[in-house]
Order: structure tokens, then C-alpha cells, then sequence
DNA sequence: AAAAGTCAATCAAAAACAATCAAAATCAGT
DNA sequence: ACTGATTTTGATTGTTTTTGATTGACTTTT
């Protein structure tokens, strides 16, 4: 069996499977133990696995979801209904900001690829880039917990761009308070991203109705949210304000 | 069997199959080895396959591509060597800026964790932050091959800063020419950085000496070469006109 | 603490390789 | 159809890469 062939094999075992022991491996490509740890540790090094005891295990957990894993499982149903009818909202051709937040995240995957993304979060631009999507990052400190970009090197280098729509996270929708989050960093750019498109997206889950946190991003009728479900009630409520669309299914 | 003949079966046959062994070819074919492995190095050169020893490999497969991560293993204990090296001429509390290079990453494992590191390399920012660094990205565009951040926002981001050292990779130093290399987006960011830093270092192995590349990057003077190896003949050369260091073990 | 399994390092055999050269096939011009 | 030039081919060379077996050291399990 060739090299070429039995990396491909492993790669894409690992990817069904997270993890490969190493005596399968000589098994299915009837090679020599020696043989396979040469694999193995050739493929570590290029980073495209992780060797463990007795075998090999995937890689990518970490630099794709680390803090962030808990949150992004969390209304994950909720959040890709959200997300789907994000994505539907943008056409080919055009450019958009994405931020930082773990809503945003899910609209990468359903998103044309024949358009410019502009975001301040890291991973995000990891996961577009991985789409083909071409893809523009901002510059700025790379906050360690959200792996947001922020800072004054991110809002002078957003300044430089201008959005036909630009797809926001909050923490918080208030009638009065408007839309907040707790970082006042973040805040700052969000909101910087607003002014700059011609459309404004807030995406949130029903569980950020009524919530107040420590920084404002902007007031309600800056930008339209998109949610996954409202009843009739409050819907009243923040209509006058606002506008708001409703993900169905 | 014509060769055009050839060239048709080898392509079909790697549509189907995403490899082929060349012995395989051969019987296939009832022409002799020489005869195939030109085939298959036309093919290659074309730009239709990829060469593996043993065959050739369908190229499409990102996992395949020689664009990076061929690089970061070619030499790599050659380039682990500089990295030390290099990494140990940083001191607590510096800032300091690392390019997109394969060199280059190999330094982050062996910094100092209290420093400030402003990169426009996409993955070597993430390997900072896995550092725990306080790690500042430029903007700009993310180039896909080599995920480097450039253009003009990576430009304008790049002014705000001012380094104590700067690391630049580089794959041609010539006596004649300076520091080149094929992108020419990349070699006015890399000349930036060289200065806007108080001290610049070049770091390449000994494979890049009388090389050189499309896009010149700097003059010899304007950075230290850090190195692996280099013969005294060619050592006087360079001195004349920069700084050379060896990494020695 | 012993046993079973796994590991890195080393080595020699085997396979694949690039480079070279001469024979065969193909071509061009007469 | 013949001659000389060019291209294609297959065999041979020595070199490089890949491979599997073996060793003793290290981990995990019992």
C-alpha cells in the first residue's frame, strides 16, 4: 500500500471516528508497526493529528472551541434556526461583518461562499476560511477568553471597511436599555460595526429577552433582530421600538 | 501504446481511484518504468497530479497540498535549532513581531510567556494564545495558502505598533539582492515590521542562502540573519555586509 | 511488582528513484 | 522511399527512500 494512500486512510478514519489505535491501522493497510508510527508521527508534525498511547486521536478540539464549547452547545437547536435564517438573508456578491459571538458563529456554515466576510472573532475567521469564503480579519488584541478582537487596532482597522450587513451577538435585549454585553471593548465594536452597514442584524435566542448587562452596544431601533421565538405579548412590546423577525422552524 | 493514450488512462484511472501505483501503470500499460515515471512527472508539472513515492496521488484533497505544511516539516530540526536560538534573544516584558513564516512558527514554543507578540500570521496567533502571550493580530486579508494577513488593512494596523525585535522568514538571501520572497504583499509587511523594529532578525536555514525569490523584502543591512550552518567562504561574503548569527546546536 | 503492551532508535534489505545512454520509432525534407 | 535529425522508449547505473525486524526503554494494566 502506498504512503500517500494510508495517510489519506488515517485522516479520514479519524474524522468519522476521533480516534485510530495503531493495531488497527497495521491490520487494514497490512503494513509493518514501525511503518504506521512513521505515519503517525509524520502526520503529527504536520499538525493534522494528535498521537496518543497506542494510537492516534484528532485534533482540533482546542484551537476551534475552547471557553467557548459550553456556551456554543447550549440552545444549540434554537441557535442554528436562528442562524440558518441569518444566512438566508445574505446574497451573493456582498460584504458582511460577522462578530465574535457563538449565535454568529452558526450562520458561517449556511452562508453563500461568493462573498466578503469581515469579522473581529478569530475563530469565526478560521471557520470561513475553511468555506472558501474570502475573508478579512480585523486587527486588535486577541481578547484570550472570547477570542474577540479588540482594541484600538480593531476599531481603527474596522473603520476602513463598510458592510451591506453586518450580523451582531448580544447578551442582552432590554425594551429601555436597548442591546448590551458585559465587555465594554466589545461593546465599542459592535456598535462601530453597526454604523457601518447598511443593514443591521442582532441575533439572539428568546433567553436574552428582558437581560441587562454591563455595556451597551446600541439602541433597539439600530438594528433588527432576528430570534428564534416571542410571544405575543412581549412581541408588542419591542415592536414599537424595533423590528423583529422570527425564525421559524 | 501512444502516450497521449497514456496520459488519458493515468487521469481517468485517478479520478476513480484517488492514487495509483506506478507498477500498477506499468502492467496496465506494457511500457516500462522510465516510461511511466515520465508520464507521471509530465502530468505533475501540468499541474494534473501529484507525484508520492511509489505512484501519484489525485491532487484536490486540501489534506495533499504541498502549501504549508510540506514546508514546516522540511528541515525542521534544522529550523527547531534557530527557533531556540532566536527565541532566547527575547526578554521579559519585550514586544515583539512575528511573520506568517514555517521558520518562524517554531519559535513561539520557546518564548518568554510575559512579552507582547503583534503577528499577521493567522496560525501563529492561535499558538501564542495557546501560550498564553498577550498576542496582537494585524488586520487585513487572509491570504489562503499560506494564511498570512495582508494588504492594506494589515498595512495600516501594522503602523500602530512600534517592536523591540521583529523575526522574519524569508526564502531567498543573496549578497546581491537582500531578502526576497514570492509575494510581493507580503515582502512590503515584512519590510514594515523590519522598520518599525528596534532590532530586525531574519531567521532561515542554510537552504535559502544565494537563493532568490521574486519580491525583495530588504537589503541585507537592514536585519541580522540568524542561521543554522554556513562555510567560511560564504560566511565572509554576507559579514561584509550584515550581521550573521549561528545557531549552534 | 510483574506482565503485557507500546514506544523510539537502529539497521539492513527491498523498493523506488533520478540520471544517463543507446536502441527503436517517428518525423522532415528531399 | 531514403537519409539524417528528433523524439520516444527501455535498460542500466548508482543513490535515496521506504520498509519491517529487532533491541531495550518506557507505560499501562493486572
Amino acid at each position: 500500500m502506498l504512503e500517500a494512500e494510508r495517510h489519506q486512510l488515517i485522516l479520514e478514519l479519524l474524522k468519522k471516528k476521533n480516534t485510530v489505535k495503531l493495531q488497527e491501522l497495521v491490520k487494514l493497510t497490512n503494513s509493518s508497526e514501525s511503518t504506521i508510527r512513521r505515519d503517525l508521527t509524520y502526520l503529527e508534525q504536520r499538525g493534522f493529528l494528535k498521537r496518543v498511547h497506542g494510537g492516534a486521536a484528532r485534533l482540533q478540539g482546542k484551537l476551534l472551541e475552547p471557553t467557548m464549547s459550553e456556551k456554543s452547545t447550549k440552545n444549540l437547536h434554537e441557535k442554528q434556526k436562528i442562524a440558518k435564517y441569518a444566512a438566508g438573508l445574505v446574497a451573493e456578491g456582498e460584504s458582511i461583518f460577522l462578530d465574535a459571538g457563538s449565535t454568529v458563529q452558526e450562520i458561517i456554515p449556511y452562508l453563500p461562499e461568493n462573498i466578503v466576510v469581515v469579522t473581529n472573532g478569530f475563530m469565526n475567521a478560521g471557520r470561513c476560511l475553511e468555506r472558501g469564503i474570502k475573508t478579512f480579519l480585523t486587527g486588535g488584541m486577541i481578547k484570550p477568553t472570547t477570542h474577540a478582537l479588540i482594541g484600538r487596532g480593531a476599531i481603527e482597522s474596522l473603520r476602513q471597511y463598510h458592510f451591506d450587513k453586518c450580523f451582531i451577538g448580544t447578551n442582552g435585549i432590554h425594551h429601555k436599555f436597548g442591546f448590551t454585553t458585559p465587555d465594554p471593548e466589545e461593546a465599542i465594536i459592535k456598535h462601530l460595526a453597526i454604523t457601518l452597514s447598511r443593514e443591521a442584524f442582532v441575533v439572539a435566542d428568546h433567553t436574552k429577552f428582558k437581560e441587562v448587562s454591563f455595556a451597551k452596544i446600541a439602541d433597539l431601533h439600530e438594528a433588527t433582530i432576528i430570534t428564534d421565538q416571542l410571544d405575543e405579548e412581549e412581541m408588542q412590546i419591542y415592536l414599537n421600538k424595533t423590528n423583529i423577525k422570527v425564525a421559524s422552524t
